[in-house]
RNA sequence: GGCCUGGUGGUCAAGCGGCUAAGACACCGCCCUUUCACGGCGGUAACACGGGUUCGAUUCCCGUCCAGGUCACCA
């Protein structure tokens, strides 16, 4: 009929035909089974952990397969976006270490299949509407927000479906000079889709993730074009990932309910459709009722990705832990590979979980614990200098004061088959070795049962002239021997739990008054090694200030 | 309410017609050990429920229940 008409009534200024922009968008050149993904997250100023979750599965796909991962910024919606929002994308990613092959960038952007912002490609979805409307497939709707929602109600009230379907579809066959009058008074409008789905019909689709399913087909004449002329999310997918190339969209399962439109809009366009992964969502336990639910913003500080630096969680540790969640056999692979690259991982979709990623604290301290353990003490040493400056400045001045002496501390159990796990968290440096700078050292003097006032202060004055930076720890501990012997002490313990009655205590007691001097608590790395890094003159010090307490 | 997805120990999870139903975290115990950390050994603990199909179901089908998602001019 006039769909010629309308459509040059509705798009007076698009003179572009799909053709123009078809051709400039040419097919990708890329080897064999090369993936190409994107994330396309909104500049909404608040980047969580579902954000970093799927594009590490968009980035091993792309990567691992020789493909393209490419950045597009959803910028459809004006009211959300905040200044500076795109950066922080940008930065963000960038500090987990996920780089882009194209896409948007802090100056511009790089890539032949820009541009990457939607907001700048107006023109394009616009060009596409248009031709929908020419062959009779969209159609202006000038419904009001109130009349939406008196339809609404009456649907909630008559127990129907909710949406703009069937009779409720109130501007899917007007007359054109309906249409016109409105057009006259300037009277806003959005450009709907022309459903033929029915939701009688079902539609078989092979999830990535979910695997073989069954959905409805879409009635919904859903809108593509909103009133200021910008697509909805739902059009934008469509136009953009076809014309970029996208062969596989990652995306959380909340968007499973949306599918059939896209199949359908796809289908309307006459393009394939891409293949689909629909993550799980993130879930946590909830402390209060013991039940799973969803990662919310408000109650749940762990979601916002800025939590783990402040924390002081290490990129890999974050990382790796995902990669735990992600693909089930991850930890295995770990265990056969400890040095190995995380890249090296075969990354695959067929190991992701359908049915949902509990995220637990406790399993990525566990997770941090075993990747700081297997970093380098230069490595840890840089690490933890760059977080306190930014965290706790106070602590950085000390840790970072005689960089010698803090690098020999972190090496302490570092290297072995077994090495120490004692951070996993950068702020855990501080309470692993405040004691040995005296601004932080807060002795509790508190000896262990066994051990007598004056039984602590005759080791302490025995040892104090015996100490010798130089010692190993083998030949530290010959000393402890034998001061146990002059004090009434076993200096074999199997003998004391032989015969307890026989002595005050085993040598451990005795070496256990040494480190409670020095360190001033109960528990430390390999005593000698602290005292070697602490020098003479502190330890003598120490020693001295412990006697003087007893 | 409609539509969709999921339901294996406290948690993450292998297994997908026949097994004493892996492994990891957490927890408990023991061992190692001059403390701690590490490491070693062991332990508690699970197939949501009810019907089918089958010689046999955790695995397949149906129903119930439970959980989650979604039904915007937000993504």
């Amino acid at each position: 009929m006039d769909n010629q008409k309308l459509a040059e009534l509705l798009f007076p200024n698009i003179t572009s035909a799909p053709e123009d922009i078809e051709a400039r968008y040419p097919r990708r050149e890329l080897p064999e089974g090369a993936k190409v993904t994107r994330i396309a997250p909104s500049p909404t100023g608040f980047m969580h952990l579902g954000n970093l979750y799927g594009a590490l599965v968009d980035e091993r796909l792309a990567h691992q397969s020789g493909g393209i991962f490419y950045l597009r910024i959803e910028d459809t919606d004006k009211k959300r976006e905040v200044e500076g929002g795109v950066k922080m994308i940008i930065d963000t990613f960038h500090s987990f270490g996920l780089s882009f092959d194209e896409g948007a960038a802090l100056d511009g952007e790089t890539g032949n299949y820009g541009p990457y912002r939607q907001s700048q490609r107006a023109e394009i979805y616009q060009t596409y509407v248009k031709s929908l409307v020419q062959r009779g497939l969209a159609y202006p709707c000038f419904c009001t927000e109130s009349e939406l929602e008196a339809a609404h109600k009456e649907q909630e009230q008559k127990k129907e479906n909710f949406g703009y379907y069937g009779h409720y579809a109130v501007w899917r066959d007007r007359p054109i000079e309906d249409i016109e009058a409105e057009l006259g008074k300037g009277s806003p409008y959005v450009v709907r889709f022309r459903s033929e789905g029915k939701i009688e019909n079902k539609i078989r689709h092979e999830d990535l993730v979910k695997g073989k399913m069954e959905v409805t087909e879409n009635d919904q004449d859903i809108v593509l074009l909103k009133s200021d002329g910008i697509p909805t999310y739902h059009f934008a997918h469509v136009v953009d990932d076809h014309l970029m190339g996208t062969s596989i969209v990652v995306r959380g399962e909340e968007w499973l309910a949306t599918l059939p439109v896209h199949l359908q809009l796809f289908r309307a366009m006459g393009w394939k459709a891409p293949k689909y992964a629909h993550t799980a969502q993130l879930m946590k336990l909830d402390p209060e009722t013991g039940g799973k639910r969803k990662l919310s913003k408000r109650k749940d500080p762990e979601l916002a990705l800025s939590y783990y630096y402040k924390e002081g969680y290490s990129v890999p540790a974050v990382m790796e832990y995902l990669m735990t969640l992600l693909n089930s056999n991850f930890e295995e692979w770990r265990r056969a590979n400890p040095d190995a690259p995380m890249n090296d991982f075969p990354f695959s979709t067929k190991k992701m979980s359908a049915s949902g990623a509990l995220f637990d604290i406790d399993k990525l301290n566990d997770v941090s614990k075993n990747v700081i353990s297997h970093m380098i003490a230069e490595a840890v040493y840089e690490s933890i200098a760059k977080w306190s400056a930014d965290n706790d400045p106070d602590f950085h001045a000390l840790f970072t004061r005689d960089p010698e002496m803090t690098k020999g501390y972190l090496a302490i159990g570092r290297g072995g088959k077994k090495p120490r796990k004692d951070l996993a968290l950068w702020s855990d440096a501080k309470p692993y070795m405040d004691f040995m700078f005296d601004e932080l050292f807060t002795p509790d003097y508190t000896m262990p049962e066994r051990v007598s006032s004056e039984d602590a202060k005759a080791i302490l004055t025995a040892f104090k002239p015996q100490f010798d930076e130089n010692d190993t720890p083998d030949s530290f501990f010959e000393k402890m021997k034998a001061i146990a012997e002059q004090t009434g002490f076993a200096s074999d313990t199997k003998a004391y739990k032989e015969h307890p009655e026989q002595y005050k205590g085993p040598v451990g007691d005795v070496s256990m008054v040494i480190r409670i001097a020095i360190a001033g608590r109960q528990n430390a790395p390999d005593l000698q090694s602290v005292m070697k890094l602490m020098g003479n003159k502190k330890v003598q010090s120490r020693l001295e200030r412990c006697i003087a307490a007893l």
